[in-house]
DNA sequence: TATTGTTATACTCTATAACTATA
DNA sequence: TATAGTTATAGAGTATAACAATA
């Protein structure tokens, strides 16, 4: 649906295996110092940092799913993980009884606040140390668009050629 | 140790999360319909295109191993789940009998071309579409050194500022 | 009836350590 | 002794479906 004879050039093929591969890279370090510096997942950092960020530290469930792709099931496991350790609080929605509100407490801010310097190291060392300041700002614009773009291009059903499924897979979107 | 005051300018913080952001949809998308197309994971596939590309659809585990970051034990796992399916072989090496070479199949191939078609159509649409002939030169530009730095840049202590472990976790890399 | 979230469950993936066999 | 690979095993993460409660 999108082309005849699809292929790509080789500038499409090394942007492709460039961007996978420098993310999938960086992503490995930096959870690997997340890890260390403050035994967090990725993903437990980015809600963390997500609810930092947030006028009281707070966000209800699904506004935090939407940020962090996630399922709900996937998220309840999560927040469940971070209550645990009282790094965030789950309480019920005053307004709407059926959602519930997180909470970042001090002691998640603290793991944050201690996370911060080794991450931001690991990010000057790998990705911004072989890069122009221009390069900085173009990747950040290009990027931005095509991240933009993909937001809002829903998963639609990318390309039912002959998919040959067992016939009993259902092809809903995410 | 890289900066006295670590923090991260709009500008670079801007382009690390549209990298992770992107990357992470993209990957996501691509995921789905490789598991749609050909029930295949990201690894899988990623290790079938390798052996697909390589001269005898040939590649000993060890360099299979490097290109694709894993653990021995992890690549063994898909190895073992790719013979399995019939889309690999595995024979011991004639030359270094320590070694194990794995070769793709007629059927691994076969997979491979039912799944590329949708493969591309993805890339089309979700990262090359809002992007034009030059930024798409740009950004494999600036990406491939970035990921040229990073596999060069060993993921020494990153920043072993008061990681305060449990005093028994090793630093090791990777 | 639609939405928010949780639970139960099953599965995929990754990593560590111990082990075998060859160089 | 070092290298190549496998096995056993355990743990993290993710997704689906069924469910309860509120709107």
């Amino acid at each position: 649906m999108t082309s005849p004879r699809p292929s790509l050039d080789a500038t499409q093929l090394g942007a492709y295996f460039a961007l996978i591969e420098a993310s999938s890279l960086l992503k490995h370090a930096v959870e690997q110092q997340l890890r260390e510096a403050g035994d967090l997942s990725y993903v437990q950092f980015q809600l963390l940092a997500t609810l930092g960020d947030s006028p009281a530290g707070s966000q209800r469930m699904t506004d935090l799913a939407d940020g962090v792709v996630y399922s709900r099931s996937g998220l309840t496991y999560q927040a469940q993980t971070l209550e645990k350790r009282d790094l965030v609080t789950r309480t019920p929605s005053s307004d709407d009884e059926r959602s519930t509100t997180v909470t970042i407490t001090d002691e998640g801010r603290a793991v944050l606040a201690r996370v911060f310097p080794g991450h931001i190291a690991v990010l000057d060392d790998l990705l911004f140390a072989p890069l122009s300041r221009s390069d900085v700002e173009t990747l950040a614009d290009i990027l931005a668009r095509a991240r933009d773009h993909m937001r809002q291009t829903p998963p639609r059903s990318a390309a039912p050629r002959r998919s040959k499924k067992p016939a009993g897979t259902t092809d809903q979107a995410r």
